[in-house]
This record gives structure tokens, C-alpha cells and sequence, in this order.
DNA sequence: TTTACATTTGTCATTATTTGTCAAATTAAG
DNA sequence: CTTAATTTGACAAATAATGACAAATGTAAA
């Protein structure tokens, strides 16, 4: 779970940049930032962006991570979550029919 | 989409019920129950619960219904929609080990 | 068409959730 | 020890969901 804020935390670390700065460049608090890197909180879209940017991730596995991240809180307590997931999947298809 | 609000509302025609009655039973607003039933408010799980008892439903397979519902609605304007579910079905396979 | 009832629609206030800030506490490095 | 980085918890502001209501629309019988 919160794979995205995973990345974002090995990403910035990786670029030897502390909290403060990347919050800095995202226009939101130092501590929002950590808390989004450990998943306490959700990234809006708009910070994903500019993180993709950022750190030059690529823009659709990024995205998908991001979205993934926010299914499994959606489904995890859930007993019948694997079925949930197959079914939405079988309307997603029938979807771009 | 909506495959729980059309579930219902085909039980409930098919109990030859009004949504006066079921709405009663269910504690609600005729119109909430009513948009409801074309997914334009969301039940709530005791709702659910509620509904699975009245129509005698399986409980599993309408509960996975109602939550895939959900899910699609998260996913479904995202071009990622596909690869986001197989993620976050990944990381509840990693869960469950 | 008129009546009577079922359903849908739109609006609005209330409630709940999310987002973000701040100060204080904790952790880590020098 | 001291300093800077990070985390935590409490809180306010912004945003979204919920639910109630009245009005509008649909439907079918008389």
C-alpha cells in the first residue's frame, strides 16, 4: 500500500532533497508533504503532476500508481474487494465498447 | 455502471413495490431512495444490508456489487483505469500472504 | 381532460470529509 | 549537546456528501 508516496519519498531522496524544499516547490506545508509521502494523505492530481515533472517520472505508470493507491483504500477492508475489482473491470471494458 | 441501484430497483418492481413503501422501510426520502436506485446518491452499507434482507439477496455477490459500483466511479474518467485495478488488485494479493 | 398517485428534479441547509497550517515533539546527524 | 529534518496531533478552512423538501414531470384510470 501507498506505493505512490513510496516513490515520491525514494524519489526525493534519491535527488538529496529535503521536505522542506520539494513542500517549497509544491506550494504546501512541510508537513503535509510528510504525510503525504507516508500515505497519511492523499495527493491531489494537480500535485501529482507536478511531481511527475519534478522528478521526470513517467506520466501514465505514475498516474496509475497513484489511482491504484486510492482503489485499495477503497476496497481493502472489504471481504469480497477481489471480486468488487473484477467486476468494475468488466464495466470499464464495456465501457469503451 | 449503477449495477446496484439497477439491482434494486428491479427487485423492487419485481415485488411490485413503490418507492413509498421501500423508502419507509428504509428509514429515507422517497427521491433520495429514487436516485438511489439510478446512481445519482450513493447507499450506504447499512442500506445495503437493509435491502439484502428485504429482497433476500446474496449477501456477497450484492455487497461486491455495490462496492465495484464505487470503484468504477473512482476509476472510470481515468485513462490509467485499467492498469490502476491490476495494481491495486496486486497489492491486495500481497495483503492477504 | 381531470384526478390521483408515483417518480424525478432542483435547491438548499446541514453534516462529514478533506485539505492544509501551525506548534510542539521526536528523530537523526554532526 | 546542538542543529536541522521529520513526524505528530490539534485545529481551521475549504470542499464534498447527505438528506429533506417542494415543485415539476410522468402515468394510468376514470
Amino acid at each position: 500500500m501507498n506505493q505512490f508516496g513510496n516513490l515520491i519519498r525514494a524519489k526525493r531522496e534519491e535527488n538529496e532533497m529535503i521536505l522542506r524544499h520539494l513542500a517549497a516547490q509544491l506550494d504546501i506545508d512541510t508537513a503535509y508533504l510528510s504525510k503525504m509521502e507516508r500515505g497519511e494523505r492523499r495527493a491531489k492530481r494537480e500535485q501529482v503532476l507536478q511531481l511527475i515533472k519534478i522528478f521526470k517520472l513517467d506520466h501514465d505508470s505514475t498516474m496509475a500508481l497513484w489511482l491504484a493507491d486510492q482503489v485499495f483504500e477503497l476496497v481493502s477492508d472489504d471481504k469480497q474487494a477481489v471480486q468488487a475489482l473484477k467486476l468494475a473491470g468488466n464495466e470499464l471494458k464495456k465501457k469503451v465498447k
